[in-house]
RNA sequence: GGAGAAGUCGCCUAGUGGCUGAGGGCGGCGGUUUGCUAAACCGCUAUAGGGGCUUAAACCCCUAUCGAGGGUUCGAAUCCCUCCUUCUCCGCCA
């Protein structure tokens, strides 16, 4: 959510920024008319609480003083104040929630060092590490050499659950568990992170805070139960939502977490999209890791968050690229994004496999994360950033793919091997 | 799932219809005293919204908030309802 107060010193700039992100600015016509209604009717309302409250007061001096028959006519003047109060209060909520609704449909101001334009053909590409590896022979993509080495069954996975859902067998699951712990341990020892182990369900109002609500519930998994749970779509929501309804102390940022766990998305509208393999799932594992911060320091702290998900690839010799997103690619929550792309052999091409974001304080004042300098300082809003530091299904196929041999078999990466029993190759 | 108890200002606690946005203690901040420290004493100690003033801040006024949301009442921390959370006991269960 913007800041009500910069929106309306600022509209041209917000709708010039939100512009540039596709936004229909006509959404934003209604909003300076709203906003000074609502004041408007703020004030009345106040001014009717404040009569009320001091003819109250009056009231019960004179009831204690005995005087009966004055408080009596004094309490039918009230009761007709009551019912201005009443109807102000109606007013008031129908106005309220009009530019509420406006509001939390308002997505994020992209930063000024964000490329602007239209989709993914804008973004920038910041960085390449690593070279993609050449074969001699034609190289398979994952599905097949996972069916080939009997570690993947996508077949059996559609009887029991459906499409876009994968069975991971034998070595094939202890790669899996490898690479969460593989990433895990190097953003926790390495990098410094805190580890967290959250809840994979939440209530309504966690996604709220993290922009996932109200505009796409249709991206979620929703329980049936009517207690308003939600499957999570990623670790970047109960982790952010730790601390809201908080004040920290300054002295605790930035705060670092990561966690593993898995990520529950509909996927709705992606049909046809990535329709082989595991690149898109409806269930998936992901390592997460968010930053909570001062906000003059976020952006360095992106820059981090970032170098953190590389060094995974780095580790595990992957060749990657880092891109920074557009204006028009971002997500609603973001004011920047990289996403980080690892090399796939069978598609020819870079494919995303970590996304590092800085909410700056557009989660925080959702969510009511706020912070203190000092003892006695205002509280204030504090930057939110995220990122995946691996999406563990897409770095098993990166694997799979990057380390083939011509037999079929994989090399293991020497770093993944102490998590994988001393096994330095599937066959 | 059943029965009971409780949720007040960072922490502990007082408070059963008006003078309570809320007393006391601890902690914290500022000050007095002191060679230093300690002790003692004095003062301060929430957040949000609206308005005044202002370049802005400070400051002043009003409103709201005693787990959350409704209700009764001229007036609710206090009474009623619903929900949430925590604790105890029984049942069940990994």
């Amino acid at each position: 959510m913007l800041d009500i107060n910069f929106v309306r010193a600022n509209l041209d700039i917000v709708k010039s920024k939100l512009g540039t992100r596709g936004f229909p600015l006509d959404t934003l016509d209604r909003f300076s008319s709203l906003d000074a209604r609502r004041r408007e009717l703020v004030r009345k309302r106040d001014d009717f609480n404040a009569t009320r409250n001091s003819e109250s007061q009056e009231i019960g001096k004179l009831m204690q003083s005995g005087r009966r028959e004055e408080a009596e006519s004094r309490r039918r003047q009230v009761r007709e104040i009551a019912g201005r109060i009443a109807a102000a209060e109606a007013d008031l909520a129908e106005v309220e929630a009009e530019l509420n609704e406006l509001m939390v449909g308002i997505p994020n101001l992209p930063h000024e060092s964000v490329p602007v334009g239209a989709d993914e053909s804008a973004n920038q590409e910041m960085k390449r590490w690593g070279e993609p590896p050449k074969f001699s022979f034609e190289p398979r993509d994952h599905v097949d050499l996972g069916a080939t080495l009997g570690i993947l069954d996508l077949e059996r996975a559609a009887k029991i659950a459906g499409a876009r859902f994968s069975i991971l067998i034998g070595n094939g699951a202890l790669l899996e568990r490898a690479l969460i712990n593989f990433c895990l341990d190097l953003q926790t020892k390495r990098h410094g992170y805190q580890e967290v182990l959250p809840p994979f369900i939440v209530n309504s109002q966690t996604l709220f805070g993290t922009g996932q609500l109200p505009k796409f519930e249709g991206d979620l998994f929703k329980l049936t139960d009517e207690r308003n749970f939600y499957l999570i779509p990623t670790a970047e929501v109960p982790l952010t939502n730790i601390y809201a309804n908080e004040i920290l102390d300054g002295s605790q940022l930035p705060i670092k977490m990561t966690a593993y766990t898995p990520c529950f998305r509909s996927e709705a509208g992606s049909y046809g999209k990535d329709t082989r393999g595991l690149i898109r799932q409806h269930q998936f594992d992901k390592v997460e890791m968010v930053r909570i911060t001062r906000p003059e320091d976020s952006y360095d702290e992106l820059e981090r968050l970032t170098r953190d998900a590389e060094a995974v690839l780095e580790a595990l010799g992957l060749a990657y690229r880092t891109v920074a997103l557009s204006t028009g690619d971002m997500g609603f929550s973001v004011a920047k994004t990289y996403d980080i792309e690892v090399w796939l052999p069978s598609q020819n091409r870079y494919r995303e496999i970590s996304s590092c974001s800085n909410c700056e304080s557009f989660q925080a004042r959702r969510a009511q994360i706020r912070f203190r300098r000092e003892q006695k300082a205002k509280p204030e809003f504090a930057h939110t950033l995220n990122g995946s530091g691996l999406a563990i299904g897409r770095t098993w196929i990166a694997l799979l793919e990057n380390y083939q041999q011509e037999d079929g078999s994989v090399i293991i990466p020497e770093p993944l091997r102490p998590y994988m029993n001393g096994l330095d190759r599937i066959r």
